[in-house]
RNA sequence: GGGCGAUUAGCUCAGUGGUAGAGCACUCGCUUCACACGCGAGGGGUCACUGGUUCGAACCCAGUAUCGCCCA
C-alpha cells in the first residue's frame, strides 16, 4: 500500500480531528460481551466538578490513560468510565450563591419553582431539598462539560457512554442500598455520642475530615476548693468557659503530688459543683500543673476520660456553638446560677471573656493567663474550632472500634498491589490509628439522604430504635419528601405518624461505592460480573485514608474481597520552587491553555515523565521536549514512508538491519516489563532512547543504501527494516502520544493504532533473533568518531573523508565491517581500513 | 512528637555494590536531498554531610542536616 504523505507535516490542530474520529468510530468503547478475564477495569476518580480545572488533573489523569491504552493494546477491553463528583459542601455553597436560594428541608417540593432572576445572597429563598438538589444537578452539568472537553482534548481514552454522577439517581440508589444492607448486617448503627461538631456548618464531622491548626491560646491557672477544706487544687486550662461543664479533675496515677487527692472531691469555682479527683494514665504530669479538669467536652481526651472513667455528661455548648440559655440542672447554688446567667447564650469566645472576669474578681484565678500556641482541631473546610457535642448519629463499622475488623482491613491492605509500594504504609498508619467507627451522617442538604423514617409515638417522639426502611424497589428515596409505605404524607410529624431522617450521608459514603456505582452493582448484574473486582484504582496519595480506605471498607463488608487488585498512587504537581503548586498559581496556567500552547501530546509527555507516586515539578521545558519528540516522529515517519517500504521480514538480510531490530526487540521487552509494573515513565524513556538513536544513527547509516546505492536487495533490506521499526515504534509511543502516532498510522495503515496489538519481541521473530545488538553500539561509536573529526575541523558533515582507519578489538572491527559500506556512505569515507588493537574503538580520520 | 519520601551537572531527573548518566541550558560548529520546531561536537559533578560494612559504596547500615507530604 502506498502511503499518503503530507508535504509539511504538523502537529498543530491534530487533536480536534482525531478526537472526532475516535468518538465517531467508538475507538474506546468498552466491549461488554467479553468475559471478566479479558476486561481491564478502572475505578476512575470522579473529579469534584465544582472545583476548578488544575494542571494536577492533567498530570494524574494522563498516567491512568497511559495504562488504559497499554492494557487495551495488550488485548483487554478496557472499562474506563468517568464519574463526576458533584456531591457535598462545595456544590451546595455554589448553588446557594449562584441561585440565591437556601435549602429548607421542612418545605414541600415545588415542581414549578424557578430561582429568582436577581439572586440576593443576603435574602436567600428557602426551597425544599428536592428543589435544591435539582438546582445542584442543573449547575453541575455545566461544570461537567468543561471537564469533558478537557479530557477529550487531552486524549483520555474514556468510554464516554459510561459516565456517572455521585448525586444521580443510580448513585443515590446504590448508596442507600449499600447502607441498608450494612444496617441489616449490623454494620451500620446509630448512637447518641459525643461528636466533633462544626458550629458554622452545624454538622457532625468525621475523623477523616479533621485537621489540626496551630492557634494561640492561654493557660488560665484556676483554683478548685477542696470539699474537705485545705488549700485549693490548681488546674491550668485553655478553656475556662467550660468550668460549668466540669465533671472531674484528673491526674496521672503515679503523680505523687496528687495521689492523696484521688477519691476526694473538689468544688468548681463560681458554680460550686462537687466533682471527684480521679486518676488516669493519659493525664500528663508535665503539662500545666499536672492536674487537669475534665469537661463534657473540651477535647477528644475528655471523651476518652469520660468514657473510660464513666463520668456523667454535662453539656453546655449547643449546636450553634453557644452556651445553653437555661442554667444547667447540676448547678444548684444561687451564686452558681447567677454566674452562669452571665455566660448563658454567649459564644464560647464571649463566654470565656465573661468567666475570666468573674474568676479574676472572685480571686479564683491566679495571675494572668499564660499565652501559648497549641494545635486545635478544625473541620478541614471550616473556619472555627470544632466543638464536641452529643448528638444522635449514624456510624459504619470500619475497624476503629474492633480489633478483628481492623485486622481484616489491614490484611486487605497487604493484599492490594500498591504502586509505588511504600504508599501502603500510609494506609497501615491510618487504619492502626483509627479511634472510632466511621461517622456517616451529616446535617446537610445536598447529598444522599439516609433512607430511613422513624415512627412517632403517641406523644410525637421519634422511636429511633425502630427505623422504617424503604423497599428496595423504591430506591432512591427522599424521606423528607416521601412517606414510607403504609403511611401517607399527612401523618408526617403527627403523633402516631412518622418523621423522616433529616440527615444525608457523608460524601465518602457515596464515593466509597464508586466501583459499585460505575460497574452496575444491583442495576446491571451482567456488567457487574464482567468488571468487578476491578483492576485499578488510580488516585492521589492524600486521600488514601479517605477514598481508598473507605472503598476497601465497603467492598470488604459487602463482598468480602478487595474492590481492585492494584492501586496506582500519583504524586503532586510542584511549583518549580518545590512547593506544592497553589490553587491560584495552578489556575493561572489553565490546562486548556497548556494544551493549546504546547499540544496535547507534549503535555502528556511531560505528565508521563512523572513517575508513579513521585511529586513532579511543573516544567514547561519538559513539554517543549515532548513537542519536539512529536514533531520528530512526524518527520522521521515521513522520511521512512517516502521509500514506500514493505514491512517484509524476509527481505531484511543486512546484518546492521537485523542488529537494529534486535536492539528494538530488547527495547520492547524492557518497556513491556516496565509497563506491566505500572512504570509507564520507564517505558516511555526506553522508547524514546531507542527512537533518537534510530533517527540519529541508523537512519543516517542506511539512508544511501535505501536509495539503492548498494543494489536492490540491500535497499529492500534497509527499507523493510525501517518500515518494521517504524510500525513497532509507533505502537510503543501510542499510549503516550496518541495524536501524533494516530496521525502517522493513518498515512499508511488501516484502523486505529490504538486498537493494534502492543509490540512484542516475538513478532520481530527470527530477524531480530540473530541480529547482534553490539553491532549497533559499535557503529554508533565509529560514526561518532568520524563526526567528531569533522566537527573539530569545523567542516560540514558532508565533507569527504579520504581515509579512515578503525582501530579496536578484532570482534568490534568485524562487526563494523559487516556494515562497512553503510559507514562509508554515511561518513563519506573513500577508503576504510581496520587495525586490530586491545584498546577501545578509535577512528583515525583524514579529511580530503 | 511519630511515619513515609527526597537530597546526583546551572535546571528537570535516571541510575540498588564494579571507570558518574540523559535531556534542557551553555560553548563551538554545520544551509545536510525527513526535520533550522533541525543536525553534529564539546565543556560541566567531592552523588547533602559524618561515621561504618566491603577488595570496592551514589547504591548497603547507623546517625546528622535540609525540603516535602501524611498523621499525632
Amino acid at each position: 500500500m502506498s502511503a499518503r504523505l503530507p508535504d509539511k507535516p504538523t502537529i498543530d490542530g491534530i487533536e480536534q480531528r482525531w478526537v472526532e474520529v475516535w468518538e465517531e468510530s467508538g475507538t474506546y468503547r468498552f466491549d461488554r460481551t467479553r468475559p471478566r478475564d479479558e476486561v481491564y477495569s478502572i475505578d476512575t476518580p470522579p473529579p469534584t466538578v465544582s472545583g476548578s480545572l488544575h494542571v494536577g488533573h492533567v498530570f494524574s489523569y494522563t498516567h491512568t490513560d497511559c495504562i488504559a491504552r497499554f492494557k487495551r493494546m495488550r488485548g483487554y477491553t478496557v472499562f474506563y468510565p468517568m464519574g463526576w463528583d458533584d456531591n457535598g459542601l462545595p456544590t451546595e455553597r455554589r448553588v446557594q450563591n449562584y441561585f440565591g436560594v437556601r435549602c429548607e428541608p421542612s418545605l414541600h417540593y415545588d415542581p414549578d419553582f424557578t430561582p429568582p432572576e436577581k439572586p440576593d445572597p443576603k435574602n436567600q429563598v428557602p426551597i425544599s431539598r428536592r428543589n435544591f438538589v435539582e438546582l445542584c444537578e442543573q449547575l453541575t452539568v455545566e461544570d461537567e462539560k468543561a471537564f469533558e472537553e478537557l479530557w477529550r482534548r487531552l486524549g483520555l481514552s474514556i468510554d464516554w457512554t459510561q459516565t456517572y454522577q455521585t448525586i444521580d439517581a443510580n448513585a443515590r440508589a446504590v448508596s442507600q442500598r449499600a447502607f441498608l444492607r450494612n444496617l441489616d448486617r449490623g454494620e451500620a448503627y446509630q448512637a447518641e455520642a459525643p461528636t466533633l461538631w462544626d458550629v458554622t456548618f452545624r454538622t457532625a464531622v468525621a475523623q477523616a475530615e479533621l485537621e489540626d491548626r496551630e492557634r494561640p491560646g492561654a493557660y488560665h491557672r484556676i483554683g478548685f476548693p477542696r470539699s474537705n477544706g485545705g488549700d485549693p487544687v490548681f488546674i491550668e486550662t485553655t478553656r475556662p468557659e467550660l468550668i460549668p461543664a466540669c465533671v472531674a479533675l484528673v491526674a496521672h496515677p503515679d503523680d505523687e503530688r496528687y495521689q492523696p487527692l484521688f477519691g476526694t472531691t473538689v468544688r468548681s469555682p463560681l458554680f460550686g459543683v462537687e466533682v471527684p479527683v480521679v486518676a488516669h494514665a493519659l493525664a500528663d504530669p508535665e503539662k500545666g500543673s499536672g492536674i487537669a479538669m475534665i469537661c463534657t467536652f473540651g477535647d477528644l481526651t475528655d471523651v476518652t476520660w469520660w468514657r473510660e472513667l464513666q463520668l456523667p455528661t454535662r453539656p453546655i455548648i449547643g449546636w450553634d456553638g453557644r452556651l445553653t440559655q437555661e442554667t444547667p440542672a447540676w448547678i444548684e447554688t444561687e451564686a452558681g446560677a447567677t454566674a452562669y446567667s452571665a455566660m448563658a447564650g454567649k459564644t464560647a469566645f464571649s463566654a470565656k471573656e465573661a468567666i475570666v472576669e468573674m474568676l479574676r474578681e472572685g480571686g479564683d484565678m491566679v495571675g494572668e493567663p499564660r499565652e501559648i500556641t497549641h494545635a486545635v482541631k478544625f473541620f478541614e473546610k471550616g473556619e472555627r474550632p470544632l466543638e464536641i457535642v452529643t448528638t444522635r448519629q449514624w456510624y459504619l463499622t470500619n475497624g476503629g472500634r474492633g480489633a478483628e475488623l481492623r485486622g481484616q482491613l489491614l490484611e486487605r491492605g497487604a493484599e492490594l498491589h500498591w504502586h509505588p509500594s511504600h504508599m501502603k504504609v500510609r494506609y497501615d498508619n491510618w487504619v492502626e490509628g483509627l479511634n472510632g467507627d466511621w461517622l456517616v451522617s451529616r446535617q446537610r442538604f445536598f447529598g444522599v439522604p439516609i433512607p430511613l423514617w422513624y415512627p412517632l409515638d403517641s406523644d410525637g417522639n421519634p422511636v429511633y430504635d425502630r427505623p422504617i426502611t424503604p423497599d428496595d424497589a423504591d430506591l432512591p428515596v427522599d424521606p423528607s419528601a416521601e412517606a414510607p409505605r403504609g403511611y401517607d404524607e399527612g401523618q408526617r410529624g403527627k403523633p402516631g405518624g412518622f418523621v423522616g431522617d433529616p440527615d444525608v450521608m457523608d460524601t465518602w459514603a457515596t464515593s466509597s461505592l464508586s466501583p459499585q456505582i460505575a460497574g452496575g452493582w444491583s442495576r446491571d448484574e451482567d456488567l457487574w460480573s464482567r468488571v468487578f473486582p476491578m483492576d485499578l484504582r488510580p488516585q492521589a496519595h492524600e486521600i488514601i485514608r479517605t477514598w481508598l480506605f473507605s472503598t476497601v471498607v465497603r467492598s470488604h463488608l459487602e463482598f468480602d474481597r478487595l474492590p481492585w487488585s492494584d492501586a496506582a498512587i500519583s504524586g503532586w504537581i510542584l511549583d518549580p520552587d518545590r512547593k506544592k503548586m497553589s490553587k491560584s498559581k495552578g489556575n493561572v496556567v489553565t490546562p486548556m491553555g497548556l494544551l493549546d500552547e504546547h499540544g496535547s501530546d507534549a503535555v502528556r509527555y511531560w505528565a508521563a515523565s512523572g513517575r508513579p507516586g513521585t511529586d513532579t515539578a511543573f516544567d514547561v521545558g519538559q513539554m517543549k521536549i515532548g513537542r519536539r519528540l512529536a514533531i520528530k516522529i512526524l518527520n522521521a515517519s515521513k522520511f521512512v514512508l517516502a521509500f514506500d517500504p514493505v514491512a517484509d521480514a524476509s527481505a531484511v538480510t543486512a546484518p546492521l538491519d537485523r542488529a537494529m531490530l534486535a536492539e528494538l526487540a530488547e527495547t520492547v521487552r524492557q518497556a513491556t516489563e516496565a509497563f506491566e509494573q505500572y512504570n509507564y515513565t520507564r517505558a516511555l524513556e526506553l522508547a524514546e532512547t531507542f527512537f533518537w538513536s534510530f533517527t540519529d544513527d541508523h537512519v543516517e547509516l542506511v539512508k544511501e543504501r535505501a536509495y539503492g546505492g548498494q543494489g536492490d536487495d540491500a535497499a529492500a533490506s534497509a527499507k523493510a527494516a525501517l518500515a518494521i521499526a517504524l510500525d513497532v515504534q509507533l505502537r510503543l509511543f501510542a499510549p503516550f502520544l496518541p495524536f501524533v502516532t494516530e496521525e502517522v498510522w493513518s498515512w499508511w495503515q488501516e484502523g486505529s493504532v490504538h486498537l493494534q496489538t502492543w509490540p512484542s519481541a516475538d513478532e520481530l521473530g527470527t530477524v531480530a533473533a540473530d541480529g547482534d545488538r553490539r553491532t549497533v553500539a559499535d557503529l554508533a561509536v565509529a560514526l561518532s568518531a568520524v563526526r567528531k573529526a569533522k566537527s573539530e575541523a569545523k567542516v560540514s558533515m558532508r565533507a569527504d573523508v579520504s581515509d579512515a582507519v578503525v582501530r579496536g578489538p578484532a570482534e568490534s572491527a568485524a562487526r563494523i565491517q559487516t556494515a562497512a559500506a553503510d559507514l562509508c556512505a554515511a561518513g563519506r569515507i573513500a577508503e576504510l581500513r581496520f587495525e586490530s588493537t586491545d584498546g577501545p574503538i578509535e577512528v583515525a580520520v583524514t579529511l580530503a
